[in-house]
DNA sequence: GTATTTATTTAGCGATCACTATATAAATAC
DNA sequence: GTATTTATATAGTGATCGCTAAATAAATAC
């Protein structure tokens, strides 16, 4: 064991806990008082383990893109531009209704709206959404090369609307559409996929 | 003149700053410190004028609904349930991205993601926006019998699409994407529109 | 054992939160 | 004129905000 008093409580098990506070409030709907408390811990261990709000919050986004990332990691590798479209659609409506996690998506959700002192992640959390479109294009660019996807669509303008998709489905579940149903919108976005030729 | 001393601010001009305000950063994220002061009126004259936070979010909100719900009376008056979802988008596009007014939509953004202590304005919001959905679907519904789309669409589903294209719309014009960029998406959305038979 | 290091606890910092008590100013009613 | 009514301005309420100083507890180094 190293120097010094050990840590009592499991560091990423508390990571855990705000990460998912976080994601129900957004950055600024919980405070330390009600993170420390959900964490188990008081607030004093809390800033030593973390150092301050706003690197928790970024640890514990952190921990989500882990979940967040993996949507687009894995639909990236399928074969065609219409599967990487449904997988990525699909995945989106798993993790936003997901009954183990709050509903909606932590990095469009998290720091959307904010007050003024906070804009600051606002914009760090605006920046980490423009991510997936880009892999999203580079992977549609590809598909039109292997003829998978017409030549005259622009690659950036059909990730942006499958990102639009996305954020509207992070929104209908947190306003408490069901799976069922955002799952029957994805279909109709599938439905007569219209950019094979 | 009505008896007592007479108010010296326009309530009107008042109540549009706050809304401007509480769509910027929604209903949590602005202080009625700020909005008095934003509002050229002291705190005491703020209660006494639109009684609390919460009333003057109502308030706020009732000025909003002008706005935004033009884009539905305007739309569902076209001839076509395809002419009807364009009108839809496209009014939501020139919505969030209109430079006189805070960028996004108000009823999505205003009280998603709040604190525990807010969650009674966030689930009234939720309720709002259940309204456009509804008076699609009926709109497509009557589609159906016109003709002009096919009986096999759910009007419900294609209502609950539209509804999260716009949502999302409303989140990347939040996260800074532009006007030009969106009309691309919607023209996407409205590429070989699937449901005419 | 003592010294050092790190985590915990209690308590509290100044700032801001939504909101209001009190006094004063400005209008009408008579 | 006086009485009444309503809006204003000043000041301040208790609660909570993010954050921390100081003391104590529990581990290792030697």
């Amino acid at each position: 064991m190293t120097k010094g008093r050990p840590r009592k409580f499991d560091k990423e098990e508390a990571l855990e806990t705000a990460m998912k506070l976080f994601w129900q409030h957004g950055y600024e709907g919980v405070s330390i008082a009600k993170l420390a408390e959900a964490m188990g811990i008081n607030v004093p261990s809390l800033y030593s383990a973390f150092g301050n709000k706003e690197k928790l919050f970024m640890a514990a986004f952190d921990k989500y893109s882990l979940l967040g990332g993996h949507i687009y990691i894995d639909s990236l590798k399928q074969k065609t531009a219409r599967e990487v479209a449904y997988s990525i659609l699909k995945g989106e409506v798993e993790l936003v209704t997901n009954p183990e996690h709050p509903d909606g998506c932590m990095v469009i959700l998290g720091a959307l709206v904010t007050s003024s002192d906070s804009e600051h992640i606002k914009k760090r959390m605006d920046e980490m959404r423009q991510t997936p479109p880009k892999w999203m294009a580079e992977r549609f660019a590809q598909a039109i090369k292997e003829g998978d996807l017409s030549p005259e669509v622009d690659p950036k303008s059909l990730a942006c609307y499958i990102m639009t998709l996305n954020s509207g489905l992070a929104v209908q579940a947190k306003s408490g559409v069901g799976k069922k149903e955002l799952m029957k919108v994805v279909d109709i976005a599938m439905k007569n996929w219209p950019f094979v030729d």
